[in-house]
Order: C-alpha cells, then sequence, then structure tokens
DNA sequence: CCTGGAGTTGTCCTA
DNA sequence: TTAGGACAACTCCAG
C-alpha cells in the first residue's frame, strides 16, 4: 500500500502544539511531518543575536520532546530549504503561521510561489498576533501611527481572544509522518556558544512551551494582581515575564489575553486590563513594522536625520558593560548580560541614558539589545527605542529625559535590585546608593568602596548632559 | 476642509 | 514637604 504523501508542517515563531492553527489544519491532512529550518541567510543583518540563539536551542529540544523526536531541523536559506525537503518527502502540502518581519514577509511571498508552481498546496494561518497587521486601519484606510487610538478602535472592532486551541495527544501522536531516522539533531544548528554562558544566563528560565504555561500560571497566580503599580518596581516580581515566551511563539497572545480577561473577571479587572494593554503594544509595534518596514534601520521622523550624535566607542562600552557610575543603569546593564533579560522599567532608563546622556545613536542600543535579550523581537526592540530617542511615530517628547538617580530612588528606593546585579555597592546605605559618586567619602570607606577602582566614577554629569540633550533637539527645529 | 482635543512610562522650579 | 505648572510645537485623529 503507497503511503499517504505527508504535510509539512514548518515551525517558525510558533514554538508550541497549543492554539496552533497550523497545526491544527496540517493535522486535519493526516500524516504531519514537522520541521524547523534555521536561516540566518534571509534575515541579513537582523540574524538572531547571541542570546536568543541559546534560547532557541533550548525551545527546539522541549518542541522535539513533545513531537516524540520527530521534530526535522535544517539550516540554511529557507526559500531552497523548503521546497526542497517538500519534494524530497513528495509532500502534498505545506502549513505555517505567518510572520510579519520585512525579510519574511518578502521570503514568505517567495516560497509559496515556489511551492505552488510545483503543485504543492501551501497555507499560511494567523497564530503570532492578536490580529493581522492590515486590519483596524482609521476610516480613510491608512495605519494609526498612535497607540491609544489604534488600541481604543481595535478593542472596539476586533476580534476578542477566545479559549486555546487544543489537539489531541494521541490524534497528534498517530499522526507523525513516520519515515526514515529524523534529521533531528539540535546541535548541528551550532546554535549555543562555544564558551559556556549559557548556562548560567537561562539559569532562571524554563524556554518551551511548557516553562511558557508554567510562566503564565505563576503571573497569573501572583504577579497579576499587583500588576499596575508593581510593574515599575524592579525588584518585584510583578512583571509577568512572558516576552521570551511570546517571541518564540511557546504560547499565544491570544490565550495569554484570553486568560488575563479571566482574571479580570475574578477581580483583577483593572490590573488584567494593563497587562493587556502591554500585549496591544506588542501588537502596535508590529502594525507598525507592517506599515513601516525600514522603522529597524532608519528614523520614522526624517528630522532626526540630522541629529548631532556623538560618536564614543569608550562610552558604549562603559554602558554595555554596567560601569557608567549610575548604578540602576549598570544594574540593568549587568542583567541584561548575566540573565538575557531586563526589567521594562529599568529597559527605558538605560536606553534614555545612552541617547540623552550619552548621546549616541538609538541604533547602537538597538543592536545591543538585539545581541543580548533572549526575548530579542524585531519589532518591538525597533520601535521602542524609536519611542526612547523621540524619532518614532508615537514617541515620547523630546523633554522626557529620565534621570537615572530620581527613577532609581523611586522605583527601587531600597536598592535591592541594585545590590543584587551590582554587589559591589551591597554595602551602601539606600541613601546613597542610587548615586554613589555624590556619597561623601566616610560612606564609601565605610561600605568599603573606593571609586575608580571597586565601582566607577560617574562617567557623565547628568544636569550638563541633559541640557545638552535639551539644545540639540533644538537643532532639529530649525 | 476645518477644528479642537489629545498624545505610555518625566523633570525641575516655584510657591 | 508637596502640588501644580512649564517645558514646544506638532502631528494625529475624530467629529
Amino acid at each position: 500500500m503507497p503511503r499517504q504523501a505527508p504535510t509539512l508542517l514548518w515551525f517558525r515563531q510558533d514554538l508550541r502544539l497549543r492554539d496552533n492553527p497550523a497545526l491544527i489544519a496540517a493535522l486535519a491532512t493526516g500524516s504531519v511531518l514537522p520541521v524547523y529550518v534555521l536561516d540566518d541567510e534571509s534575515a541579513g543583518s537582523w540574524r538572531r543575536g547571541a542570546a536568543s540563539r541559546c534560547w532557541l536551542h533550548r525551545s527546539l529540544d522541549a518542541l522535539n520532546e513533545s513531537l516524540h523526536g520527530k521534530l526535522w531541523v535544517l539550516k540554511g536559506d529557507a526559500a531552497e530549504v523548503i521546497p526542497a525537503f517538500a519534494a524530497e518527502h513528495g509532500a502534498a502540502a505545506v502549513h505555517w503561521n505567518r510572520g510579519y518581519e520585512p525579510w519574511r514577509i518578502a521570503r514568505d511571498k517567495q516560497i509559496k510561489q515556489t511551492l505552488s508552481d510545483a503543485g504543492v498546496l501551501v497555507e499560511s494561518h494567523a497564530g503570532t498576533l492578536l490580529w493581522e497587521p492590515w486590519h483596524n486601519l482609521k476610516k480613510d484606510g491608512t495605519p494609526y501611527k498612535v497607540f491609544t487610538p489604534y488600541y481604543r478602535n481595535a478593542l472596539a472592532t476586533q476580534p476578542a481572544p477566545v479559549p486555546a486551541a487544543t489537539v489531541d495527544a494521541a490524534q497528534l501522536s498517530a499522526a507523525l509522518h513516520d519515515c526514515a531516522q529524523p534529521n533531528n539533531k539540535i546541535d548541528t544548528l551550532a546554535l549555543l556558544p562555544r564558551l559556556n554562558w549559557h548556562e548560567g544566563m537561562l539559569s532562571d528560565w524554563v524556554p518551551g512551551e511548557a516553562g511558557a504555561q508554567a510562566q503564565l500560571s505563576s503571573f497569573l497566580d501572583a504577579g497579576i494582581e499587583d500588576y499596575r503599580e508593581g510593574r515599575d518596581f524592579p525588584a518585584k516580581m510583578s512583571v509577568s515575564r512572558l516576552s521570551p515566551h511570546l517571541h518564540f511563539g511557546e504560547i499565544s497572545p491570544n490565550e495569554a489575553a484570553f486568560a488575563a480577561n479571566l482574571s479580570g473577571q475574578r477581580g483583577h479587572e483593572s490590573q488584567s486590563e494593563h497587562f493587556v494593554r502591554e500585549l496591544v503594544w506588542r501588537e502596535f509595534s508590529y502594525y507598525l513594522l507592517y506599515h513601516f518596514p525600514s522603522l529597524t534601520d532608519a528614523n520614522m521622523k526624517s528630522d532626526f536625520d540630522r541629529f548631532p550624535w556623538l560618536d564614543d566607542a569608550d562610552l558604549r562600552s562603559a554602558w554595555q558593560r554596567g560601569m557608567t557610575g549610575y548604578p540602576i543603569v549598570d544594574a540593568g546593564m549587568r542583567e541584561l548580560y548575566t540573565t538575557g533579560y531586563m526589567h521594562n522599567r529599568v529597559r527605558m532608563i538605560v536606553a534614555s541614558f545612552l541617547i540623552k546622556n550619552l548621546m549616541q545613536d538609538w541604533r547602537h542600543g538597538e543592536k545591543w539589545f538585539w545581541d543580548c535579550l533572549v526575548d530579542a523581537d524585531l519589532a518591538s526592540n525597533s520601535c521602542s527605542w524609536q519611542w526612547v530617542a523621540g524619532s518614532g511615530a508615537d514617541a515620547a517628547p523630546y523633554f522626557r529625559i529620565f534621570n537615572p538617580v530620581t527613577q532609581s530612588q523611586k522605583f527601587d528606593p531600597d536598592g535591592a535590585y541594585i545590590r543584587r546585579f551590582v554587589p559591589e555597592l551591597a554595602k551602601l546605605s539606600a541613601k546613597h546608593l542610587h548615586d554613589p559618586s555624590s556619597a561623601p567619602t566616610m560612606e564609601l570607606q565605610l561600605a568599603g568602596i573606593e571609586l575608580g577602582k571597586d565601582y566607577p566614577a560617574a562617567i557623565v554629569d547628568l544636569k550638563q548632559t541633559r541640557e545638552r540633550a535639551l539644545a540639540a533637539y533644538k537643532t532639529l527645529r530649525d
């Protein structure tokens, strides 16, 4: 009896079995052949960074396990790899969930054409966002550029989240295409670094679908009740920490939003609203990227092309290493480097510091985050950097410059976050912890700190650099 | 086409 | 100590 032609299920940024439209569609056809392609070629300068590659390795391991070891992993330009793989296995159809990075859209369009020409059925599905980015336009048919009207209109007109669709484990198990030993050696993708720094980085994380579900549960059980206020305090456990899971599609935004709405009905309405709002910010970033694909590299406001950035590699290096002499900035940058993550409030503080106090081009920060974050996401990362810089479509007013000392006093008042990531300052009292350079010598001595030796003196003066930034922004008006 | 209100996350000075 | 207003001007968006 001839074997049934398999259906290719191409996993991409949807490394999950729950709430996965492509999986459901593929399963309906009978025999499913799951595959992942590491495509560094098509992404160009935006190929995945080092931290996020480590996460990907673990996540693929987890997915492969839930597919009983039958996930194929391939490497190369997917525009060639996928059609060749489909032909090799006599696949009758290919299913995937859509992605929205400009390079991915261009590549996928080409693949669709190639496969269709070869007589293979191709279907892409919506499983990555709450709403397709070509929906929710203004009445004149153009995209929103301001978040609040976008948000209001989306809630009023776009479909509400629904319960996660699931597949039957036994059915899936039976449907997995049985062919020669799958090439499931994820190690061959060489995603992990030669030096073993990733184990420490990932020690607080559980990449993969099970980890994503556990993270959502613990957030709903504990974090969300204090989300609205608590999310500003980096030492608290009030943020969801779902960003890497969402980035890799280990959980769908639909499922996260639906669960949050349920939690709202149990009495955390205002909290869950704010969480869903953050999910909608993620949507908005993808929406903007879809409609303005150059925003990853170019100022959205072209006025900023004239901005008089400074170009100082030493200052940038101090920022990257967490050696600026401003503890909240250094704590954030060290959290990033050691854990692949940074608390949202602190991301804004360090970004503002790089752009406004050090006056370095936002694209330097964007690249560093891209390489260091396990949740590095083209849409969110680019939009957020433009937002802080003031060059984005819906950006902070230029005079809004974070003072890292004030922010630190306000959002890490007892210094728990700083003490954790900048241990050499641990003995300093809360009064002086936020700005050691202005602490009395005696206080520093008592805490065992010699400035410039144990911890850097502040690399710039806040007042002076603030005024410099304001003056620089003023020149754009002329 | 016109009009008026609004715009994620701040800081600093003054009374 | 604390609260309120200035900080610019512009673009976006809805009516």
